[in-house]
RNA sequence: GGCUAGGUGGCAGAGUGGUCAUGCAGCGGCCUGCAAAGCCGUCUACGCCGGUUCGAUUCCGACCCUAGCCUCCA
């Protein structure tokens, strides 16, 4: 079965064909770096994390490029360092360790390239002049402006018209600008903001040139996917369009632009107003990182997804079932290494995600009613083939369900001494036991092959 | 206001022109000293109004509601 994608350029699935099956690539706009990233930010890094894996998996692993930036100058930084009295340097370098932190807990594999916007500056001059010279920019008031004008095909990705963006444009138009759509490639910074020299003065890049020259720099002038949010197709996503297009005499930029929707919590749009906004430090916090990812991977990408208390103890309650199943075959070796066709197929129809989980759930019920016979070896297999797809369920049961803070012989202590008591008849003395390291949160089951423990939190 | 998505059972969440999604919760069993886990069985649904059709949750239209964008935003 071929992978679709759901393509915003089309509005439709289409067949995923790159240029060169030997070198698929992938560009994801990644975090600008001021602050810990939220929640809502983990989202296409997980998302994007799964389409990465299932290409690798049908493609091979050196064929495919994966992207993702780290913008690490920015007006928002500037800010966040002068709020905190510290450097900007300071506040970037901490920033992205975080972020590397967070979504490394979270599963994601790391990208293969990772550049950062203030070691392409060069390529950002260099792209704007070209942008110049061809007519496409124009520079003014120490300023270098896009002209959208120039550019026919301007709005296609976002589906808007230029009347529809010039009717609802809310800002005020800089005097500088030629047309209130036009938008900055280059702007002056003063001595105290980071500047690099360039042909128009000391000055900084825009946003959106920053992902047009690192895309150019790392995967060429034509690419296939380019992952990010909704909210940032317009402009951002536009804009990269229109300079990468222009930059590059018409060539066609991105094949397969790919989009995940909104993540809310408790049913609102999160805002430190409302008091529900969760950085992803807060979420691990709360949960393992294999919980939120779960949570997240419930609700396919581009359907709005509620964040909610609920959602995370279903994720943690399905992934115990998941390491429980695994644990009983702990004994099994697995036999395939390659998800089954039902999985490969959920993932391959526009990363169909929750379909996905619904068929692992099938493989864990036929794990848990095979015990013992020789299908297992396939099952299990199976089973974590697809959990390496998703990126769930690559631990050892024994750590999921055990945890490793070192109480674990104390318990068997007491597990033991409880069954003895059992052997005894004595049950309300193996009650009191069982009572006892419920309260501090571990959950006996007494099988067949004797007592295991968990813990229920 | 304009543009773009979406509205499925108590909850989460797939899918389909006419037979099962799946998970959680509930109910009834099996198993267990009792539980837990597991297994078996089982209940509840497709926003609203029209249309197309032998038949629509699924296709078409209007309406209502929600979300995103139009401004920094994943």
């Amino acid at each position: 079965m071929p992978l679709v994608l759901h393509n915003t350029l089309t509005r439709r699935k289409d067949v995923f064909e790159p240029l060169d099956p030997k070198n698929v690539r992938m560009y994801v706009c990644g975090p600008t770096v001021y602050d810990f990233a939220h929640i809502g930010n983990a989202r296409p890094v997980i998302v994007f994390d799964v389409l990465y894996r299932l290409l690798r998996q049908i493609y091979g692993v050196p064929h495919v490029r994966y992207v993702r930036n780290i913008t690490d100058v920015d007006d928002k930084i500037n800010a966040a360092a002068k709020a905190n009295g510290e450097s900007i340097r300071s506040v970037t370098e901490r920033t992205a360790k975080a972020f590397h932190e967070d979504v490394a807990a979270l599963g994601a594999l790391p990208p293969d390239v990772e550049p950062r916007a203030t070691e392409h500056v060069a390529q950002m001059i260099q792209m704007t002049e070209r942008l110049i010279a061809s007519g496409h920019a124009y520079a003014a008031d120490g300023h270098v402006l896009f002209s959208v004008a120039s550019m026919p095909d301007y709005g296609r990705l976002s589906g808007r018209t230029r009347d529809e963006m010039i009717a609802g444009a809310r800002v005020e138009v800089a005097p500088y600008k030629r047309d209130p759509a036009d938008f900055v490639l280059w702007k002056p910074s003063p001595d105290d903001l980071p500047g690099w020299p360039s042909p128009w003065g000391r000055g900084r890049p825009g946003w959106h040139i920053e992902c047009s020259a690192m895309s150019e720099a790392h995967l060429g002038e034509t690419f296939d996917i380019h992952g990010g949010g909704l909210d940032i197709i317009f402009p951002h996503h536009e804009n990269e369009v229109a300079q990468s297009v222009s930059a590059h005499h018409g060539k066609p930029f991105v094949r397969y632009w790919v989009h995940n929707a909104m993540l809310l919590v408790d049913g609102e749009k999160m805002s430190k107003s409302l008091g529900n906004f969760r950085t992803i430090r807060d979420v691990l916090a709360q949960v393992p990182g294999e919980t939120a990812r779960y949570a997240m991977l419930m609700t396919h990408y581009r359907d709005p997804l509620d964040w909610t208390e609920e959602r995370l103890a279903e994720a943690k309650h399905a992934l115990d079932r998941f390491y429980l199943a695994l644990r009983q075959a702990r004994g099994v070796t697995p036999a395939v290494a390659r998800p089954p066709a039902r999985v490969l197929a959920a993932l391959e129809d526009d990363l169909n995600t929750p379909l996905a989980l619904a068929a692992m759930h099938d493989l864990l019920s036929e794990i848990n009613k095979t015990s013992g016979t020789g299908d297992q070896a396939r099952l299990k297999g199976e089973l974590l083939a697809s959990g390496a797809m998703l990126g769930l369920l690559q631990k050892d049961p024994e750590i999921w369900l055990k945890g490793d803070d070192g109480s674990a012989a104390q318990i068997d202590a007491l597990v033991a001494e409880r069954n003895a008591a059992r052997k005894a008849r004595d049950f309300a003395e193996a009650d009191r036991i069982r009572n006892a390291l419920a309260i501090r949160g571990i959950l006996l089951e007494d099988g067949p092959g004797g007592t295991t423990w968990r813990r229920a939190t």
